[in-house]
DNA sequence: CGTCTTTTGTTATCAGACGCACAGACGCGG
DNA sequence: CCGCGTCTGTGCGTCTGATAACAAAAGACG
């Protein structure tokens, strides 16, 4: 277990989510936030896991993974500071299949399950506001899935560093191409072809455990539709305060 | 639109959500259930179309299914009789990408968009049936994501024989190859390959435009645990009365 | 500065599925 | 029973990405 508040303080309306709420909700809610740090690779949840908390981050980003029995595994969604963690808390199943991970650290407010609940059975914002991301969720996930079965390596490489940089709110992320490829799904070999051909193309600058997206306009351009569809639909059913873009 | 009332009708507690309504919950609602038919190949709803109906199928099955632009598709989900079309409607988003399309003919009970929304408001069971069934769908659209990146087309076929007699209820669907391949987003010669494999090994038997499943114990061995794993999670949210299986 | 670990790059082979061309087979309507 | 359209089977070249074995480079650390 992480420890708590030790990375400079972010305001919780860094998060879309608890930013969108009405000010009465917001602060009826904030003595029950708890702050709490996203280290890298903690894994939140695991597949069955009974979950006590609903997160809401306000940096990082934490990844759906679901895993084979084979060892294989898949991110199907990237949850970032425009979403939360902990959908099955008021969707009823209090479990999920599935991996929630941090893939890239930051820190999240969290709520309390039982206070989760009474604020969702309220019939308010938060209620609205939770089931509209939960939708944007399936749209994510569905993507994906048509995503994989009909796109190249190299297409959905573009779209997941897409998907990370909007998530992260910078160009630079610190990973190594060997958990792209678990996230992925794929070969690191095959990764590590994709990243040499970009780079030579001028899009992106590779480093050891980081890589930097220099052109994001032709990245883009080589990524799949998927991208831009999912983006479509995160804007149209989700608040983005200020710097919405 | 297709006339309402043709077919034999069935009972609305032939939709397991509807049958798992408290009686007077049920009897509410009975008044503003519309019988109506779900003919092949009708397109409920098309990407971003504003709905206006939930529907409750009590027979058949309907396809969510995602589009790209150059034309190719894939099947995301498959809905029968124990779930429901248009959750966008209390979901709160009122559209969604992706087509809703009858691949097996069947019928439905629907309701409308005003009806459910002020029933869901009620924070009784049928929010919460509607929202399990709801995560039932998410965990369905994830490991179709993840089968799509690591399994094998005759896994794949399989995994959606296998569902597909689920939601019919019987051995024999009456589908070409051709659909087949546009829903699982691959070749329809390989489909032909893959069934011709499987009738060889006696699991199935082919006819012009329908396949019966011979041996379903084989198959499931043939088919990737993505089938068992959807299914598990299925029977442990969704309630299912009496034929349960 | 040299060793050790981690990360990344290179190459070759192989399997699955695409993509195309075409042949055959079934069944419906006349 | 014949013709035609639809559906299904087959073969083969091509391409992507899996698989494996290995080389090189970049930091970490003493």
């Amino acid at each position: 277990m992480p420890n708590k508040n030790s990375a400079p303080p972010q305001s919780p309306l860094e998060n879309f989510i608890l930013a969108a709420l009405p000010k009465l909700d917001f602060a009826r809610l904030l003595p029950d936030l708890e702050s709490i740090d996203l280290p890298l690779g903690w894994v939140i949840s695991e597949s069955g896991d009974h979950i006590n908390y609903v997160y809401f981050p306000v940096s990082g980003i934490v990844s759906l993974i679901y895993d084979l029995e084979d060892g294989s595994s898949s991110e199907v969604a990237l949850i970032g500071n425009e979403g939360m963690v902990g959908i099955s808390i008021f969707m009823g199943g209090e479990s999920m299949p599935g991996t929630m991970k941090v893939q890239s650290e930051g820190s999240a407010y969290r709520l309390n399950r039982k206070i989760m609940k009474r604020e969702f059975a309220l019939n308010g914002k938060l209620q609205h506001l939770a089931l509209l991301y939960t939708q944007a969720l399936i749209c994510q996930t569905s993507q994906t899935a048509i995503c994989n079965q009909h796109h190249s390596l190299e297409q959905q490489l573009c779209r997941w560093l897409l998907m990370s940089i909007d998530r992260l709110h910078e160009k630079r992320m610190d990973i190594t191409q060997e958990l792209i490829a678990t996230l992925l799904g794929v070969w690191r070999e095959s990764i590590s072809h994709a990243t040499n051909k970009l780079e030579s193309d001028g899009l992106i600058a590779c480093a050891r455990g980081s890589i930097t997206v220099l052109n994001l306009h032709k990245l883009q351009a080589r990524a799949c539709e998927c991208y831009q569809a999912v983006k479509v639909e995160y804007d149209r059913l989700l608040p983005h305060p200020k710097h919405s873009q």
